[in-house]
Order: structure tokens, then sequence, then C-alpha cells
DNA sequence: GTGGTCTAGACCACG
DNA sequence: GTGGTCTAGACCACG
């Protein structure tokens, strides 16, 4: 399921990008599958077609998917390869706030709260 | 020292709000204390005036510091509470990814990674 | 109608504010419609661009309106949600008055002599 | 008692003024009433002389208070004319809120609730 | 076309 | 001297 939230800063095509990586990180999306067609989706998903465009583009860049003329596209990479992108920004905020004086521990205390959070939910 | 990094997609304003941010969490900046003119400021990071006003002006909106006309902005909150605002995109961020299907251990581990890393820088 | 006092005190981005919540508080603007583009408002009432965008800025941030690149700012809230804002300043103004001695009483025939003189100018 | 909220917007000298005025509508100040001397009061509240003397100017332009030279400054209206000036103010807002939609039962539904907020205090 | 960011610089209130 | 407001106008990302 892609969801696309309008409000927010972060911009549709990279919602789109990360909503891609994040069903080949869950395992819905396997190496070799098909990925919806990018005009279907920008009408399912009510959005202008350049915008779906774009994110594949962006996508096919990055080496996560590959598109085949006439075919559609398809996942080029491995669930670990996806992962390694998706924490990126992770990996940058948390050097941030490293530097900012915050300790590993407190760090580490909120990804727990926030991993119980979601038990909860799931629940 | 704030420095500012004109590339990247970050505004110079919110690196500015980040930096100041970054100072009350180190405790240069304590509660009370004054901090840098905003034209002195600008003139220093050879920025626009302007922008650096817009970066004091979030600073206030957010109730991080307070402006005296005539005298100057000065530290409104206690480092905890700047700190409760700085882990706030750390908060979203680790709980999109583990929705994503990461798993805390997983997330825990970068933090490490780059702690470490921190530590080679420093030593 | 948007109309500005460019004499008087309070600042024009600010009376653009209160504008448009004015409008949301009578029903003109509901949740998720539209309100005007700023360069277009700011066209018509013969301010510069950036007056208009500085009073969005802050809508934002009070979660009042959201933005979408693009395609332009919507009201992100209630009716009611944006009365109590618009609400505040009169809370805080009663609260000095009755510290500074007047009678809840007086406030109050104060109220309905304004709302006497409304209906005057109404009809 | 005058107390000044260096934060805040409101204008240090405006806020003597109002301060000035809170007393003379409690009655500690009455008509003929020597109010502080504007040194020794910027003295106590740690405040520049020039703000003193120009809440004192203001005072004197609007008739609350007149100044004899060598004398000092002495209270110059009974404590109604006083209320007045305090609620221009509340007359002002009360107006727009009016305008705004908002109906004047729940204008006097706040003031009701801010009374008895007080009361709570007050015991 | 829309909003977001930034520079440049003026004028003002406050103290 | 300090921050607050506003104008003027450029350039960019997004869609």
């Amino acid at each position: 399921m892609i969801t696309i939230d309008v409000m927010g800063r972060t911009p549709i095509y990279e919602q789109i990008c990360q909503s891609i990586c994040r069903e080949i990180s869950l395992g819905t999306y396997k190496e070799g599958d098909r990925i919806p067609a990018a005009r279907a989706l920008a009408k399912d998903l009510g959005l202008n077609p350049n915008t779906v465009a774009k994110a594949y583009a962006i996508l096919e860049r990055d080496g996560i998917i590959y598109s085949v003329a006439g075919r559609g596209c398809f996942v080029a990479k491995h669930k670990d390869d996806v992962d390694e992108r998706q924490t990126l920004e992770f990996r940058e905020l948390t050097k941030r706030l490293l530097a900012s004086g915050l300790d590993a521990d407190r760090l580490k205390a909120i990804i727990d709260e926030q991993d119980a959070e979601r038990g909860k939910v799931t629940k």
C-alpha cells in the first residue's frame, strides 16, 4: 500500500521513492518483481504522472529498479541494499545529534520507546 | 562555532536554528544567556541579515529564545527542552523506519557505528 | 474580503493572518479549501509578495493552513480550532483586566455595547 | 507592585503605563497621589531611565498624570477615567472578534471562565 | 503557476 | 546598537 501525505514538507516524488523502498524492505516486492506502472500508480493516487515518473527515474538512477521499454519497471536490488539507502538519512541525523551533545544511550532509548509504541498499535 | 553549508538541501536559516540549538544542548549557551546579535552573526557568516533574522524569528516562535527590543536575543529554554525539540525529527524517522521493516537492533547498531566514528575524529 | 490598514501598529502580515482566520471562522473558507495564491493576493492588496508569504508561513507554522508545492495553500483546521487561536488574545487581555480590578460585569457590558453597535451597522 | 516582563512583545514603556493605570484602578494610587519618581522606579526595576521617562510622558499626554517641576508626578484622573483608557484595547478586540463570527455569549463565557480561574488563585 | 529561499537594503520602534 | 517590518526582485523546487 502506498499512501501519500500532501501536507508536510516531504516532496511527493520522495514519498513515492520511500514507499517503493519500504515495500522492498518488507518483502512485498522481491528482486526481479515488477512494480506498478507509473501511469497506473499516478491515476490510483490522483497524482501528476510526471511526479511518479520522476520518482521512478530517481529509483533507477540509484539502481533500485530498472526499466525495460514496453514491459515496465522491475526491482533490481536485494532487500539489504535497499535498507542501506533507507538508513542513509538516519545515519546523518544520528551523526548530527551525537555532535550536538546527545549521548548514544539517549537515542537508543528513543528507539525502544518507538518500538514499544509500534508493538501496541500492531496488537 | 557555527558553520554553514550553502550546498545541500537544508535551508541556511534551518542550519542556523540547529546550530543555536546545538550550542544550547552542549551548554555553550545557557538559559538567560545572550546569543550573538543577528546582524553581527550575518556579517560573520557572510549571510544576508534577513536570513539570520528569519532563523531567530523561528526560534522565538518555537519558544527557544526570546528577543528584547534594543537589547538582543536570549536563551529562553533549558537544555532539556531544546533536546526535546532536537529529537523530534529522530523520533519520527525512527518510527517510519521501524514501520518499513527495519528492526530496532539494526538501528541501534547504526548509532553505535556513528558513535564509534565520532570517537575517532575526536581523539 | 480582506482589507489592510497600513497605518496603525498591527503589522500587515498579522492583519493578513487575522483576515484568513476570520474567513475560516465565518465559514467562507472551509477545511480543505484552497486559499488565494500568495502572489495573487499580494497583487490584489498592493503588497510585496514577501509580506503575504510571511503571513502564510506563520499560518502554516501554527497549523492553520498547509502548503502543497506547486498547488497552493489549503485550510488545515476546522473552524473551532481556529476560533481557539483567535480567542487566545481575548483570554489573556480579559485575565489582565480582571487582575486590574475591573469586574466581570463591566467587561460583559462592553461586549453588549459592541454587539449592539455591530447590529446597527449591519442593518 | 510593578513587575516587568522582558519577554513578550509588549514594549516595556507600555507595561509601565499599564501598571500605573492598574494601581489607579485598584485604588492604590488615588487622585492627587504622588507616583514613584521616574529615576527611582527605573533603578528599582533595573530599567533605562529613558524608558520610564517615556512612559510618564505618555501618561501625562493622556492626562492620566501631571508633573510638577521639582516635586514629582501626580495622579490627575479619577479611577473611572483610567478604566476607560484600560478598556480601549478590550473594546477594539471585542469588536474585531464579533466581526469574525464569534457570538457575544461565547465571549462572555470566556470572561466567566477567566473570572472563575482568578477566584481559585485568590483563595 | 505555485510556494520556498535568499540577497539587498530601507525605515522604524525600543532603549 | 538592537531587532521588527517591509519592499524589490532573483532563483529554485515542485508538479
